[in-house]
RNA sequence: GGUCCCGUAGCUCAGCUGGAUAGAGUGUUCGCCUCCGAAGCGAAAGGUCGCGCGUUCGAAUCGCGCCGGGACCA
């Protein structure tokens, strides 16, 4: 049940009765109408825009219209009372027993909050598909749980979600790596080895190359690179997979999908999307302005094959062959990015780091070109992680080995606060990750306080059970506290399907503290007024009443968290 | 030079397909435990929503131009 929707119905019903009777003119659009929670509680339970939306194209004045439509809905049962207020709003109190079939609902209904938004709508988000060279730092840890959840919200409203990882396994990094491990097998067969610039000094890959030694022996000792590297590059980076598969486990994260660059190559992928570009008239051979402004000094003009991304909206149209013959770093992803619409996606989401803000026209304008405009793809931007110890900033650095891993950080905080602080700001916007204040026992730490909410229910419950209070009381909202915390259920629905349709999982997080707040702020006023707390001493009727609504929010509280990918707090130790 | 992101209370940040007197936390001041978890709750105070112009009945939100910060740029 979703309140708003359902008061939104009525609200349209009554305006299509007012046309019939003559009171709006035929043909309106009654698209913009919204009922929404108004800003202020004063005015009412929910409020509708109606009469300022429709006042212009049924050329009337607001307050008549809003006057007529309060008349009409007042004489729904739903409807305790209308009142036309300001320039024209309607503002609506509901019959109290709406609150209580809400918190019903909520109980009875496991679905509640889920949608069919999505319609099943296939969706394909693509996240992480960082370099397969090495384990995951910081950086990666924000794109994966920004991409997870967003992925969970998405199934949550009702969409067909693949989870997506593209391995950029046919570059030079790759043979840089393999270059690295071959280093880490001479060692492990006794020699001195120097790590040079260029190659990957990470103790990571001592174990592999430990793991080469005992497979192959001493095959590729003092053999030319040309008879190893192929071998040790697959097997190098197989390895490095499955070190990256560990540490998503670690944050509880499991793709669906793992898409390789390399299959891409020598098997007509690559030729076959760019032949469906040039089939629409998008390839030619042609030679680049200079970028504008500060000319590099080593610009030259140069021919190449280029695609026309400027008819798709990009700025400058992007070479996909270079004038040595090879393939650009873009032709694998157009590549890629054909094959996804080619799997049937209704709709294609890819998480990058800022850092790759540059790529972004270019993929729409590749997406747009490949599927005639049909399938949308949008690509969000994860900003940085700042980390910070004991209030002072950590810098992290390769060379000085205070390199930062995912799994440095969930050794550390546990995934839990690991993915829950990732979502507490919205994706792009910079981040403080805050070792010692992420675990911090206070209000000004949201995981702590959303988790110490449903943990407060959780022995409120305890307790409730102890004194055998049974489950199925009709709830009660009578105290305004109550009221305000029923209220807060009613919008999760409606915050589900916007933030599926922003795409913005942050959107739960702070929910998810806001309801926490509507409840601690009901379980304090007991303190006042002991007739609100939840468990009735010696009276099981009373509390069975009460304790519906906490159940409620702990009901709620659980499905966000499920969508964050964070368990929720049985209790707080 | 160009592109993208950001600019909201002293500080850190929310702000719904444009809606009413712009909200939290923190910090400051003052209250609340004989009571289901006070690791909490309540109240006060704090803002030219970077600046200007435009669209609109209505702009923090949309458009354009500046200013400031960041990222990226064969």
């Amino acid at each position: 049940m979703n309140l708003f929707a359902e008061i939104r119905v009525l609200v349209i019903k009554s305006l299509e009765a007012m046309v019939t009777e003559g009171a709006l003119p035929e043909g309106l659009n009654f698209e913009n109408v919204a009922v929404e929670p108004p800003r202020d509680a004063a005015h009412g339970d929910m409020a509708t825009n109606a009469a300022m939306v429709l006042a212009k194209p049924a050329k009337m004045k607001p307050r008549d219209i809003a006057d007529a439509l309060a008349v009409k809905l007042a004489e729904d049962d739903r409807i305790e009372m209308a009142e036309v207020a300001g320039p024209g709003f309607l503002n609506l109190r509901l019959a109290g027993d709406l609150w209580s079939g809400l918190v019903q609902d909520v109980l009875a209904n496991a679905a509640f909050g889920r949608s069919a938004m999505g319609d099943g709508q296939k969706v394909n988000v693509e996240y992480v598909s960082a370099n397969p060279t090495g384990p995951l730092h910081v950086g990666h840890t924000r794109g994966a749980v920004f991409g997870d959840a967003l992925a969970s919200l998405l199934e949550y409203a009702g969409y067909d979600v693949t989870r997506e990882y593209y391995i950029n396994d046919g570059g030079a990094q790759v043979d840089v790596l393999a270059r690295s491990v071959y280093l880490r097998y001479l060692e492990a067969h006794g020699q001195e080895v120097a790590f040079e610039d260029g190659t990957y000094p990470g103790d990571y890959l001592v174990p592999v190359g430990q793991a080469l030694k005992d497979k192959v022996g001493d095959a590729y000792v003092g053999k030319p690179e040309a008879e190893w590297l192929a071998e040790i590059r697959e097997f190098a980076t197989a390895r490095m997979m499955d070190l990256i598969r560990e540490d998503l486990a670690q944050l509880g994260i499991k793709m669906d999908v793992f898409y390789s660059e390399k299959s891409l190559y020598g098997t007509g992928r690559i030729e076959a999307a760019l032949g469906n570009l040039e089939g629409k008239g998008l390839i030619y051979e042609g030679v680049l302005e200079p970028p504008k402004g500060k000319t590099p000094e080593d610009w030259e003009p140069r021919e190449q094959t280029l695609f026309k991304s400027t008819e798709h909206g990009d700025d400058v149209d992007r070479p996909v062959k270079k004038s040595d013959g090879g393939w650009t770093y873009f032709a694998p992803d157009i590549a890629y990015h054909f094959d996804k619409v080619e799997r049937g996606f209704d709709q294609l989401i890819d998480i990058f780091g800022a850092d790759h803000g540059g790529y972004v026209k270019r993929m729409k304008a590749a997406v747009s070109a490949l599927s005639d405009g049909k399938v949308p793809l949008d690509i969000k931007l994860t900003q940085l992680v700042k980390l910070y110890k004991n209030g002072e900033p950590f810098k992290m650095s390769k060379r000085a080995g205070t390199f930062v891993t995912l799994r440095d950080v969930v050794d550390q905080v546990g995934a839990d606060v690991t993915r829950f602080v990732m979502l507490t700001r919205k994706n792009d916007a910079p981040l403080d990750f805050d070792f010692d204040k992420v675990k911090e026992a206070s209000r000004d730490n949201p995981v702590w306080y959303v988790q110490y909410a449903h943990a407060r229910i959780r022995s409120v419950l305890r307790k409730a059970a102890e004194q055998g209070v049974p489950l199925d009381g009709t709830p009660l909202i009578e105290d305004e506290a109550e009221l305000a915390v029923a209220k807060k259920l009613a919008e999760w629905p409606r915050l589900v399907e916007i933030a599926a349709r922003t795409h913005e999982p942050h959107r739960i997080a702070f929910y998810l503290y806001e309801l926490a707040s509507e409840f601690q702020s009901l379980y304090n006023r007991g303190n006042e007024k002991p007739e609100l707390r939840f468990v009735q001493d010696g009276n099981n009727a009373s509390s069975a009443a009460k304790i519906a609504l906490p159940r409620a929010v702990a009901v709620v509280i659980s499905a966000g968290l499920g969508i964050l990918g964070v368990t929720p707090a049985e209790e707080m130790r």
